[in-house]
DNA sequence: ATAATATAGTCAAAGATGGTCAGAATGCGA
DNA sequence: TCGCATTCTGACCATCTTTGACTATATTAT
């Protein structure tokens, strides 16, 4: 009934529906609501994580920050769900490669992104045994993969 | 948000928008922004340093001066050498995103493909223990350099 | 030369945020 | 009501910024 954390993901969702992104602060937010700064962690980990289309940015310290970002569409999010999947906790070189070869057929990343997607996971990029090399590739693989997907970018493309 | 430092940086590059090269008072400068002489400093350490591809000179005493120059490479290529020299067998994820920043800046790479290498080399994406992690990620980082050159030289020596 | 003055540099501590995780509290379905 | 799942909290940790006291180095006046 109302719960603390309902209110607070409705109350992000209000600040969202205009923008696709919005920066707030961690504790005012906290404040505002009564109640511990570590609820909102809580919130946006089971409301706004990638599952559900969104990432999560922060930063720390003076003048610190957590941003909410809402992905692209939801049928791109759900290809991103998919490939998420698959990535799993480790995958092979080549598997990599055709996923990646995947984004660039859809359109979703340019040759140039395509490219130093390949960069990060081929073999000799990964100085590992064998074995942990796959892991590794998994979530390096996994980190950019949710990035591609961000929405963010294009939207505004202006200031740094 | 909008953070003295933030600011201070913001100041000090649109000064050198025109110039590659200027020269500051400290004093002035701290006092403009109502902060701590020191604080300048900071912002020069954290944000000006040789991985963000800047160099700085100074002088005290009497007619003393902080001096900016933003380096110069002679072409791409030296500048890859740089880079590459740089990171070595190992680098920390600050100076990493220092160096991507650069590449940004530099306009050698876009938003989205320095998004993409800072996805891959995150301390996130290095699931490894700490002293491996600085290893590793050099190696992701010098291979996605080398290629963010090649193809460099490839679309020039297209067009044109 | 020496002293006074004008700068700039360093570093450690304080301040300002946000993150993590284990366990307590609460809600809910069987 | 019991027990598992979800929600909340608090103690402790990590990171980034800002300041101030002390130090170092020039220039200028005596």
């Amino acid at each position: 009934m109302a719960q603390l954390s309902d209110n607070i993901e409705r109350f992000i969702k209000e600040l969202m529906e205009e923008d696709a992104q919005i920066d707030l602060r961690r504790n005012e937010l906290a404040q505002h609501f009564g109640c511990a700064p570590s609820q909102i962690n809580y919130v946006l980990a089971t409301r706004f994580s990638v599952d559900h289309g969104y990432i999560i940015e922060s930063r720390r310290g003076g003048g610190g920050y957590v941003r909410i970002v809402r992905m692209k569409a939801r049928s791109d999010q759900s290809l991103l769900n998919l490939l998420l999947e698959r990535v799993g906790n480790s995958i092979t070189e080549e598997a990599s490669l055709a996923i990646i070869e995947q984004l660039f057929e859809r359109r979703l990343v340019t040759r140039n992104e395509a490219m130093l997607m390949r960069a990060a996971v081929e073999r000799n990029a990964l100085m590992l045994p064998i074995s942990a090399k796959d892991v590794l590739r998994a979530a390096v693989l996994r980190n950019m993969l949710v990035r591609v997907f961000r929405n963010l970018e294009e939207a505004r493309s202006h200031d740094v």
